[in-house]
DNA sequence: CATACATCCTGTAGAAACTACAGAAACAGG
DNA sequence: CCTGTTTCTGTAGTTTCTACAGGATGTATG
């Protein structure tokens, strides 16, 4: 149990960011005390930090809400369940191959240099016809 | 040679985006036909193409234009060169290894259910306690 | 226990990165 | 030439935050 402040400073997320993921409904309606303060536990702190994560892999938020459909609704048929998992698997797919070959051409540009090599970058061609 | 509707069309990208592209500073100033309407390049297709990945990946304009002052700064020394590649390749770096883990966490779900097993999702723990 | 300072509340306004539309000018086909 | 499309500039809306403002409540200290 932990006030907004404290969630933030473990988290590193604004408390103004907090409330907002709260009135955009991806983090439920926080408890609250007596006093009206927000309260949260475990399971906020989680779901926040995977917030953060998918949003800093490039999800927007109404990507976030499916994939946390995923792991809240236990209702959900296994087919539906799996297309759900499957439609953000092949965005998931898409960006790791575009990142690998963007990490491939930052590394070839760091080891050059370090062999005192001056070399000129490609990570545009790189990039170029990729989905 | 050809107009901002025709790139726009080539690279899915809307007109306005284009234009704003243009006005933020990460593509430059078209070119002017005499009419004053613009005129685009395969160099401008490929550089939007690329901000387009970039952004779809994660990355914010101000990482855009870092990326891009590594291919067009060629004045730049060896080593200035290397700690720009060198910071942009952690963050590649960091959003490599939490898609893996989300990718693998979403096979894991798609595979139990094609063996015809109900499965719970844990994107969420999968993601617990990564930078 | 009073005063001080931090923390929280709601609400509004601003920033970044688009997206949409309005009104005018130019172009292109029948 | 008339009609419909494209482009122009400029402004306003949307999404995802971020930053106050003004007020209530909590906590620590003399």
């Amino acid at each position: 149990m932990m006030s907004i402040g404290t969630l933030s400073k473990q988290s590193g997320v604004h408390i103004e960011t907090i409330r907002y993921y709260e009135r955009a409904g991806v983090l439920p309606k926080a408890r609250r005390a007596p006093n009206g303060r927000r309260i949260y536990g475990n399971e906020d702190a989680g779901r926040l930090a995977f917030i953060r994560h998918a949003r800093e892999l490039g999800f927007e938020l109404v990507s976030v809400r499916a994939l946390l459909a995923l792991q809240e609704k236990p209702e959900l048929s296994c087919k539906a369940a799996s297309d759900l998992a499957s439609a953000q698997l092949s965005a998931v797919e898409s960006r790791l191959s575009r990142l690998t070959v963007l990490r491939d051409e930052l590394r070839r540009m760091v080891r050059a240099c370090k062999n005192g090599r001056v070399v000129d970058c490609r990570v545009i061609d790189a990039l170029t016809n990729m989905r």
